[in-house]
RNA sequence: GGAGAGUUGGCAGAGUGGUCGAAUGCGGCGGUCUUGAAAACCGUUGACCUUUGCGGGUCCGGGGGUUCGAAUCCCUCACUCUCCGCCA
């Protein structure tokens, strides 16, 4: 969330920023602010009277010890007014606590002064294209292909589970194990050190990156245990860094894991839940990174090269789109999503979403960094796909279909083991 | 699932009602000594809220209670460990 003294101090400018994402947040920003001020003053009050009541029996010990017990009894009777005032003002500033906490974590974060403003998808700005998109002349899409080759078992997995639960069989789970192998062993090359996450998170997890407390629509929950399938590995792997000061030697942190993700997807229909376009279970791998402030646009730019890296490896034609304030995500200043072209819907598929949540992230985990002086700051967090598998199998499969066999990308194939996919 | 033990500062580990934010050791930082380093010695070393500042306040797993006063007593929750049961 937004840190409430940077709200005090650029009002009008955190304003001006939210109107990016088509919202006013006027009436939100001066509200917390006067939650805000409501709970100083409070703080005030309850710091003066504590002192007061300390002192009090401080003196009564020391009457004690002095064995004057008869003046100590008469002190004792003084201090019921202190009392009743002390728990008095200390619900209050809970209570003020609490509303400004929920206030703050009701307004997304503020769009990096680049972000387009806008209110959705269609005022998304291309920044750049590689590769040529053009439609397969077959246009067979990839659940007719998956089909004819065996790859994915859709209806099995309806039964054992429902839809969204693809079973993947043959050659379309070697190639979805080849596929994970692939994205780690290039991140580990590019310096990112492997984790293998919990896939349950709790709610703390889910507060520190923003799923909680109003997205939980969005997650499976296992309600008995008060747990959460993790929607997406960014969870878990950067709240392992919740609740710390790191030292500042120690950044950047580049981890990278494999995970499956869960997600509800409440809501969708048609032809973007068909085949692989949109699952409740799919297989991704994330970058999650921990930057310096001064060092984290840099570092989304690089990122996003990286990624871009992958798909040139696979041979995907793709495009890279800067979402403007409307389309971003709550938590994010800045995300870029690509999108590759799949020959056999003709249409872009998000493959990948790179995001700096610059310190909305580190301020609701208390994540802090000690500098070289001594002095604390947060930690701006970053995150990305790289990448989410199932539409890249889509992509992989109806782009480099011939009529008569899919024809697996030379940079995958040591991990295939195969170089084609035929009856 | 059953029984028991525990949760204190970066770590280890004292502390059972009154200067305890907390002994001591290790680690860290600064210094003395040294050509340099080590050793030794001396000093220093938590987080948070509030305040322009001085200062004040909070924090001994979380929450609640008893008391003039709680790290210390009571209740409750969470977590960890040990044993038993179950189990890949």
């Amino acid at each position: 969330m937004l840190a409430i003294a940077h709200i005090r101090a650029h009002r009008d400018k955190v304003i001006a920023a939210l109107e990016k994402r088509a919202i006013n947040a006027t009436k939100q920003i001066d509200e917390a602010i006067a939650i805000d001020e409501e709970r100083r003053a409070t703080q005030v009050l309850l710091d003066q009277n504590l002192a007061e009541a300390k002192k009090v029996s401080a003196e009564i010990g020391a009457l004690y010890k002095a064995g004057k017990h008869e003046e100590a009894n008469a002190a004792k009777a003084k201090t019921g007014e202190l009392k009743a005032t002390n728990q008095e003002l200390d619900a209050k500033l809970k209570q003020l606590e609490r509303s400004l906490n929920d206030a703050l974590s009701a307004i997304p974060n503020t769009p990096h002064s680049s972000v387009p403003a806008g209110k959705d998808s269609n005022d998304n700005e291309e920044v750049r294209r590689h590769g040529e998109a053009v439609a397969n002349p077959q246009a067979t899409p990839h659940w007719e292909l998956t089909e004819r080759f065996k790859l994915i078992d859709f209806e099995t997995g309806v039964k054992i589970t429902g839809a969204g639960f693809p079973i993947y069989t043959g050659k379309g789970a070697k190639l979805q194990r080849a596929l994970i192998q692939f994205f780690l062993d290039q991140a580990e090359e590019a310096g990112y050190t492997e984790v293998i996450p919990p896939l349950m998170i709790n709610a703390d997890s889910g507060f520190g990156t923003g799923q909680l407390p109003d997205k939980d629509g969005q997650m499976y929950q296992a309600t008995e245990d008060d747990l959460f399938l993790i929607p997406t590995a960014e969870v878990p792997i950067t709240n392992m860094y919740r609740d710390m000061i790191l030292d500042e030697a120690s950044l950047p942190i580049k981890n990278v894991g494999y995970t499956p993700c869960f997600r509800r997807e409440a809501g969708s229909y048609g032809k973007d839940v068909r085949g692989l376009n949109r699952l409740h279970q799919f297989d991704k791998v994330e970058i999650v990174q921990i930057e310096k402030p001064d060092r984290s646009y840099e570092t989304i730019e690089h990122m996003v090269k990286y990624v871009e890296g992958l798909l040139q490896q696979l041979e995907l034609p793709y495009r890279v789109l800067k979402l403007c304030g409307g389309d971003m995500g709550f938590t994010s200043a800045l995300t870029y999503d690509l999108e590759i072209f799949s020959a056999g819907q003709e249409r872009w598929l998000e493959v990948s979403s790179v995001s700096n949540f610059e310190t909305y992230q580190s301020n609701r985990m208390k994540l802090r960094v000690k500098g070289a002086d001594g002095k604390k700051y947060q930690a701006h967090t970053l995150n990305g796909s790289a990448l989410a598998l199932p539409r890249i199998v889509a992509g992989l499969l109806e782009n480099n279909f011939d009529g008569e066999r899919i024809v697996i990308p030379q940079a995958l194939v040591p991990y295939t083991k195969f170089e084609t996919i035929q009856a």
